[in-house]
DNA sequence: GTTTAGAATGTGTACGTACACATTTTTAAT
DNA sequence: ATTAAAAATGTGTACGTACACATTCTAAAC
């Protein structure tokens, strides 16, 4: 059913018909009355071939995102923006990658003088450097572009949509792992590995869970807790690594709430034969934390589809923008766990 | 990027990059080639919405699934499906679910009657009832009629993909949970609940790759395994099952590779005083075993996305028919580990 | 050097919609 | 009744592709 049979059954021209669909007036109430009779008995669905065609539009959406180097985190959520915009170029959606350097607020702001240049129709945003980050929310929000946010939230903001994990129950996940694996007991070492200087919340709210299930579980005064904080790149981190790893009284697991326990499972690596039966949970699937977890060196990775956050963020834009459709405010993604033994389905797994 | 200006670089008319594309000969070969370097060049993605307006075809997918009742696993997939339709009815593809019940040979052939009077230019199958739906492919093959298989696979036969799982991979990973949690010693038993009486090699393949894992282990001396079989609805199963869950000698684990973990929980539960330390592993998140999982009573559920075997099932012809493109052979999808902590974000996870 | 078949290439139209612009009809003021 | 303004309605073109049909070129046969 087209808007030409439409205009021929009320004996009207196509103009017509496309001024009552699009509400453009200028149409005799009667006839305006005549033709949304007919719309409605026929259940005319406009063709959307025909509409896309003539709309024709393109929307430029830019991601801002932390730089990095092969096999590093932000490799993946970039990955899925990519893959996303492969299938989503055809209907007019055309991304910009922007990336800025994690350490380096003038680069930051760099990159977004940038974005404002290119008049983006979207934003996508890692708002690892919080302060900046929500400075550059309201900017947008004031010039009316619509922005989503990956990784972590930037709560009372007005993004389209925020999409990411839920990183206190992902410690929570981290502790029950690694307290089955140790048989819940004996000391835990959580070892907070940084490659920066920024407050990181999710990385926090990782320990803070990791912390509430032992402490509410029934076998709290079995577990002794100890705390590291190393930072990549500063004098003797490997140093301050390496003691942290070493077993103090009864050291049976280690938790790294960062993509970074590949570090320590080097470590337990280097000393195998006093260290094997340490136990690791960390997070993230790079390619060198699986490494490790293919060796067994550590037991567990908890995987939240960063490749997917990129996707789902790109794709919010696309049906938000060109399909009109809502999207929803917030998606957590699972949190997948991840042993040898279901590694490798989870590899190409962006969709 | 368009024909028309492909043609222009090319120097060339429409017509000849036109025939170049869609491979219609009548191209010289040195024509032929520059065309597809600029093609190649500037990376040419046809207009969809041009194509499929002048295109304009629609196309019927037929699937045929076990019927089911609310809350059993067959519901998973059909609600995959028909999500998939929802997203892409808008780009022709149309949908008819057919169902078909399990233990019935004539229902699905009367079914599968139904399916090729609707001439379909596609076909979703769940080879379950696997005899005859070996059959129904070679009918579809002689009558060039693309099929996808989901669950399942048929190997040999010439589905346009296959979507599942690795049920013997799986089997892997149900065993180590479960070797997990009770600490690698003591007796295992595996429970198969089926409601049918079908050979289901599903079931047959995670057993096998349940007790792979066991037989190579290095605790295979601490563990002892015992089978059991139990058919739904026959006289005495449910006693059957209740002696098949108490505990012999030392039964502290036990694995049923199908979704009906839910009754050996409720046996449990029964009996919890003296059960409790019984630990369970099953498949599924079905509605019954999520609230055994959230309980407590079962340990561990594994999924394999089911709704997301359906959503691809469909998408794979749309992929087909609609965008020409190729699409996967075979796809397993991950094996999810579900537990209390993780169970929340895998509820609305479809796409 | 013509002729001619066949290969190679070019041209024109349709698909259904959106929107600018052209034309006709109605209404109100004289 | 005439005219101008406003309202209502009609017309034409573009979007990018697929495919039928028209035209031009090439090489072989005489």
């Amino acid at each position: 059913m087209t808007i030409k049979e439409i205009a021929k059954l009320a004996n009207v021209s196509l103009g017509t018909v496309d001024r009552v669909i699009h509400k453009r007036g200028k149409v005799s109430k009667k006839t305006e009355e005549k033709i949304l009779a007919i719309i409605e008995k026929v259940n005319y669905q406009p063709n959307i071939y025909a509409r896309g065609l003539v709309l024709n539009k393109s929307y430029t959406i830019v991601a801002l995102v932390p730089s990095f180097i092969e096999g590093e985190y932000w490799e993946m959520p970039s990955k899925g923006i990519k893959m996303a915009e492969k299938n989503l170029s055809q209907f007019g959606v055309n991304l910009n990658i922007l990336y800025f350097d994690q350490n380096s607020v003038p680069s930051f702001n760099e990159k977004v003088d940038e974005l404002l240049k290119l008049k983006p129709d979207g934003v996508i945003l890692a708002p690892v450097i919080n302060f900046e980050a929500v400075k550059l929310t309201k900017k947008l929000e004031s010039g009316k572009i619509p922005f989503s946010l990956i990784d972590s939230n930037i709560p009372n903001s007005k993004a389209l949509s925020f999409i990411g994990q839920d990183a206190f129950q992902s410690g929570k996940l981290a502790a029950k792992l690694l307290c089955s694996e140790i048989n819940s007991q004996g000391t835990i070492s959580i070892i907070s590995i940084k490659n920066n200087e920024n407050h990181n919340k999710t990385l926090q709210q990782r320990i803070e869970g990791f912390k509430d299930y032992i402490y509410n579980s029934n076998f709290i005064a079995n577990i002794t807790l100890i705390e590291n904080n190393i930072h990549l790149g500063t004098a003797n981190w490997e140093e301050n690594l390496m003691q942290a790893c070493t077993p103090t009284n009864n050291t049976v697991g280690i938790f790294v709430p960062s993509s970074m326990i590949h570090h320590v499972a080097k470590c337990i690596e280097a000393n195998f034969d006093t260290m094997s039966n340490i136990k690791l949970v960390g997070n993230d699937l790079i390619a060198n934390n699986v490494k490790y977890l293919k060796k067994g060196v550590i037991n567990y990775l908890i995987g939240q589809r960063p490749e997917n956050q990129g996707y789902l963020a790109l794709e919010s834009f696309y049906k938000h923008l060109v399909l009109g459709k809502s999207v929803p405010q917030k998606k957590y993604l699972p949190l997948d766990i991840i042993t040898q033994e279901n590694l490798m389905y989870y590899n190409d797994d962006v969709v």
